[in-house]
DNA sequence: ATGCCGACAGGATGTCGA
């Protein structure tokens, strides 16, 4: 089974990008982040036409999650536990089966977090401790799971082109570093580095100040596997192509190959 | 030090992203 996860950056502005790079990769599961739009704005059609079943969690302007699946998608879990005054769209997870048996699949959009001096960093700590709650809930079910998406952290210097840039953002920040490493240390892995040491991948390049042209980029969206996925984890790449086609979304796709 | 680019809502330009 082919997952996938990707921060569109406007699902509508980017639908036929999307749907260009659904019919070459031929994902079966793909998690949408940034799709800001509401549920009932969201182009579903587009989507079943390809053959995908739609569950979105849906927000105006800004955030927004999706799960497009070729297998029916179950147990739909909208927004992240544990924020019941949260307004902001972030969390979407579900339940699919493959030929060999379940995966449960996360689309994550965590907060950016900037400015550190604000109160949007505190906000993205306290979204980070409740997505640990729920990785160690999920943890607990002993079942392949993917917790997939933008995760707006940079774990290492490894992982942008140059860590002086980034020192004073909060995607780069020790805390930010240490929310994540706190989910992996729980038993996650991240797929893509269980695949490939090699540092210099990226997976968003900023539109401003030729990022792209020049390899400026960060990797900050990933797939974290449960013990029980990365067990069956066959490859992970990250699919840079597209960053360099028409009206590219900041982010590529990540995909994961798992015997599922 | 800040903007660069792009999307959105709204109908100009400010907010947000990373």
């Amino acid at each position: 089974m082919k997952i996938a996860t990707w921060n569109v950056n406007s699902v509508k502005a980017r639908l036929e990008t999307v749907t260009a790079w659904l019919k070459d990769a031929a994902p079966d599961v793909v998690c949408l982040q940034e799709i800001k739009t509401v549920d009932d704005g969201f182009p579903r059609g587009a989507f079943e036409d390809l053959g995908y079943n739609v569950e979105v969690h849906g927000q105006k302007t800004y955030n927004g999650v999706a799960i497009l699946s070729k297998r029916p998608l179950e147990d739909v879990t909208r927004g992240l536990p544990g924020g019941e005054t949260d307004e902001q769209a972030r969390y979407i997870e579900a339940v699919v089966t493959g030929d060999k048996g379940v995966i449960r699949v996360a689309s994550i959009y965590a907060p950016n977090g900037n400015p550190v001096a604000s109160e949007k960093f505190p906000y993205k700590l306290a979204w980070m401790e409740r997505l640990r709650a729920r990785a160690a809930e999920i943890l607990s079910y002993e079942e392949p799971a993917a917790l997939m998406g933008d995760y707006n952290v940079i774990p290492t210097d490894e992982d942008c082109f140059d860590p002086a840039v980034w020192a004073g953002d909060a995607l780069f920040q020790p805390q930010s570093q240490a929310a994540l490493r706190t989910i992996e240390n729980l038993g996650y892995q991240d797929a893509f580095r269980a695949c490939d040491a090699k540092p210099g991948a990226y997976t968003f390049w900023d539109y401003q100040a030729g990022a792209w042209q020049k390899n400026h980029g960060i990797r900050i969206d990933f797939v974290l596997l449960s013990p029980q996925a990365l067990d069956r984890l066959k490859t992970c790449t990250i699919d840079k192509r597209v960053r360099g086609w028409d009206k590219p979304s900041d982010h590529v796709p990540v995909v994961a190959e798992i015997d599922i």
